[in-house]
DNA sequence: TAGATTGTTAATCGATTAACAATC
DNA sequence: TAGATTGTTAATCGATTAACAATC
């Protein structure tokens, strides 16, 4: 699936770009990347030619295309919903795309945390979540609370209107076709590696 | 890919057998997995007939077999190297796992948190990584540093002896063949997202 | 022009799905 | 036994790789 491997190539394009690295060729980046040359071409070709025969790709606007192409041009407005240390390093690393991502709400149920601050973020009171999403257009919702509570935050959500949930809760929340849905599953990806190293 | 999949079944036969269920069918799961019967009879055939003609399978010896498969039998002991939020959240979630998953040791380069604890695991200097991996045997190495840090962290990881890393920085590191990695690259996962969103 | 490297078609490979015989 | 459902083979589909003509 070529949407997995786009993120990859924005990050070595931007990784080459503060190098001072002008051109690249798909041989390099199969070099680096450890994808044959062949796909390399074949993916970027299938959102347009951006490369030049003889030449190659110039970085900067293969990783602009890339840009375009990932929807980085826009700017998306995000909700968070639990402030634990995982809302709250999901809420900071948000912090530095600022241009890209902007951190709207922030909201828990935890009376010790509602009222304090991220960032010059105020932390909400979860059940006027429903509220807030009534009176502002949020983007996408990110999903950092405990599996229990993630469905229902996932029908607020879709309620209030979000175009796409970021969920960490591991849970398969249910969202209609029409919500798109991520899911960082983080004890799929250690069952994962638990098993490479136990078959190896 | 079967891989990706088995913590999925995994996760669904834990919740049927949580609720008591005590027989279910290639059908079942595909209607609430979505996948369809046949890739789920495949996918499980893979590794041993653990169904029966004319029953379907048994929820908790299959949820046994898979975690056979997965390596969940084993115990794991992990060494967390930045303990900032996201290293927090990490060893908060893998206490929940102690009889799979034990955090041995915490790392951290900040004075301000050098010497306090989590869950009673006092947090170390991470200059004393080397020395604790050459004394003490550590499965799992996981980064939860820096991008800048992370290549240095996964060396001492390897030269340490562990068998896997599971890293959280976004940047792609180099390990060698023998050590397993999974990547958690939180930015790829939004970028996904933002692809599905904005090509919609 | 000659060399390099893309864009693109065709060939291969692997994964998914369909079908059905085996069997509980 | 009849019905259900697996295990497994064969067919299909899609993704990856190879090859090479186009062209910078």
């Amino acid at each position: 699936m070529v949407i997995r491997r786009l993120p990859r190539y924005r990050r070595y394009l931007a990784d080459l770009e503060n190098r001072g690295v002008e051109r690249v060729s798909s041989g390099m980046l199969s070099e680096i990347l450890g994808y044959t040359a062949s796909q390399i071409r074949q993916d970027l070709n299938n959102f347009g030619g951006f490369g030049q025969q003889g030449y190659g790709y110039k970085v900067s606007d293969l990783k602009t295309e890339i840009d375009a192409i990932l929807g980085l041009g826009e700017q998306y407005r995000m909700a968070i919903v639990g402030i634990g240390n995982l809302g709250h390093a999901v809420s900071n690393y948000l912090y530095r795309y600022l241009d890209e991502f902007v951190v709207a709400a922030l909201f828990d149920v935890n009376p010790a945390v509602i009222g304090s601050e991220i960032a010059g973020i105020e932390i909400r009171n979860a059940n006027e979540l429903d509220a807030y999403l009534a009176e502002n257009a949020i983007d996408i919702g990110v999903i950092t609370a405990n599996k229990e509570a993630a469905q229902g935050i996932a029908d607020s959500f879709i309620k209030g209107g979000v175009r796409g949930i970021w969920n960490f809760a591991t849970i398969d929340i249910d969202v209609p076709d029409e919500i798109c849905l991520q899911n960082e599953h983080l004890s799929d990806g250690l069952h994962e590696l638990v098993y490479y190293i136990h078959s190896k």
